[in-house]
DNA sequence: GACATGAATGTGACCGGTCACACAAGGCGT
DNA sequence: ACGCCTTGTGTGACCGGTCACATTCATGTC
């Protein structure tokens, strides 16, 4: 094709005008489907088109209409399985929408550094999706500009981080609340709870589900214990837990979590879930080949961030409606983990 | 700040231009550290920037003078961690040189689907880095056209797969060299391996080092197992092996993979180190807490990340050489999952 | 004192699209 | 025949920066 050994800049809509005889508006109109022009002339166009492999320039197509199709997400970690899935998700679907997707790691939680990493992500143009689920992301979300169209991933349908901003949310307070239930109905007094980073100050959405089904099933409440997101912060809570023989249902945060606990408990020489039932929630895909596996609470983070976009896509093109959106219901899976309490307890 | 309550437009050139009492062009210089400017024009000029909020606008910018401060990295998958971590490193290192990321997900292998997808990637503007371990990834970066300026991140060193391009890449031959001599001097007559879908036709460097440890020790060299990404792909081929009592060790082409023969031999009654050892490859953040925990070779990914997007840079501003680069050694870790082979055998 | 030199600044065109508007040609009502 | 609306097409300005070049003024040199 490109005979000559230049590498010869991409074909803008002038040249495709002149090669087919017609003026750059004209080539504009065919491109964007305008329905006022000749069927001869679009013919003529497309031709030419092809011809040169023409594709429209991204950032001109930004620069002068103000739409960039792209979105940024701002996460504060890329690798644990909820939010690489939740940003597989959004990536699904803004392929699906040709949208391009951009991300913003908040490496820390600092507000200063929070604020310039939303400020970077305003610059790259489009909407943002913020997932907060940890103190990073909520700070991010409260400094994104009023102005800027952004939709939060958020835990907690109680109080909207965001104010008035859409948001969409999978209902961890729930799942939290049908996997304590589930532990106290094979029988255990009470559930202790390792507990992720919480997003806010106060406590999680996933704590208070824990806490409501303790306190309506009259048992009594073990103050939480915090972990941090990876297994290596299960395994230091597991180990205190370990040492407590009236401990014999542990909730913990994720997965991860909890498979830290399992590493502890097994160390301290207590079966699972002979001595201690576990149970650990997302649903991360190597939860059901651990040994034991995992009971867990399945949560759909792929549906999630793809709900997100949708979201995001309506507000940018102010098609669709900007209520805030639970998506899907929570599973609980039950696995090896979790089973009656020792008789002798 | 905003005292009038239009959402009105951010600042340009052209307002901090008039606010200071300059023309645009000096404004410009200022942004772009020229030294001619006089000191007090300079003054009056920062202080303008900053009383109307001025941001450089970032579209702008790569519409006028061609580059656009932005990387896409194309991968086949976002949620396992090796890529994961892959992206994050390459994250990292172009935040702190204040470039955007974009990312792009290969759905298919297919042909046509990833060069659709690699068009994308281009439209978006900037470098392009572009994950090659599996089929699809090693297919897109074929696909990309000659003139734009890519960074393949490749398994093996022997065959660039991009023609001349610039790559880097982890010594996994080695590592997998270095994992199955480990088994080996234990006393295993020999290594069986499950492999991870491979990036070419042929073998992969995983594969070509547990095979040359092999050779060298002149132990039999079975078949290799096709797993898949997974821990279910390595619960099946798992499932296969514990039937045969003749396997001792097991060498798995990642994590994942080993979870699931871990799991498999688990069923079958096999343990682990005790009839039978396993080891995995990448060292992912849980296989320290698995029990056994498991032998596996560390791979710096993030740091393949980092120089991936390193050398990108230099591409792009014309400072660094484009060698390829070996990014850090490999390095063994010995956990719970290997020993002796049984005495009986 | 005339002139080259360099520092400091301004002007116009351009990147590759879109948008608002102008304009020519054809069909229709009166 | 005239005006008017519709269809098809072209022109100029604009988005917010950069780039190449022109201009002004102070300074040093002969």
């Amino acid at each position: 094709m490109n005979v000559t050994g230049h590498t010869r800049r991409p074909a803008s809509i002038r040249d495709v005008a002149s090669a087919a005889g017609v003026s750059y508006q004209t080539v504009s109109r065919v491109i964007n489907g305008h329905p006022s022009v000749k069927h001869s002339t679009r013919e003529r166009v497309l031709a030419a088109i092809d011809e040169l492999g023409f594709r429209r320039n991204a950032t001109a197509l930004a620069l002068a209409s103000g739409r960039s199709r792209a979105v940024t997400v701002l996460t504060a970690n890329t690798t644990h399985y909820g939010y690489a899935s939740i940003l597989q998700g959004v990536e699904e679907a803004a392929r699906a929408a040709s949208y391009a997707v951009g991300i913003g790691v908040l490496e820390s939680a600092e507000e200063v550094a929070v604020a310039a990493e939303v400020r970077r992500a305003a610059d790259a143009g489009g909407g943002l999706i913020v997932i907060a689920y940890d103190p990073a992301g909520v700070g991010a979300l409260a400094a994104v500009p009023a102005e800027l169209p952004v939709v939060g991933v958020v835990e907690t349908p109680a109080t909207p981080p965001g104010g008035d901003r859409p948001w969409v949310w999978t209902d961890d307070r729930e799942a939290a609340y049908a996997v304590t239930r589930h532990l106290l109905s094979l029988g255990h007094e009470t559930v202790h709870y390792v507990a992720i980073p919480s997003s806010t100050r106060r406590t999680s959405a996933r704590t208070t589900g824990w806490r409501q089904a303790l306190r309506e099933a009259g048992a009594p409440e073990p103050r939480p214990l915090q972990g941090n997101w990876g297994p290596a912060g299960g395994h230091r809570a597991g180990r205190k837990l370990a040492q407590d023989p009236s401990v014999t249902a542990i909730l913990c945060g994720n997965d991860d979590l909890a498979l830290g606990v399992l590493r502890a408990l097994h160390e301290n020489g207590r079966s699972v879930p002979g001595d201690v039932s576990v149970a650990g929630f997302d649903d991360a895909p190597h939860s059901a080949y651990l040994t034991p596996s995992l009971t867990t609470a399945r949560l759909d983070f792929t549906g999630l961030g793809r709900a997100a976009f949708a979201l995001l896509h309506g507000v940018l093109e102010q098609s669709a409606p900007i209520a805030p959106h639970r998506v899907s219901v929570p599973e609980l899976v039950v696995r090896e983990s979790s089973g009656p309490p020792p008789a002798h307890v």
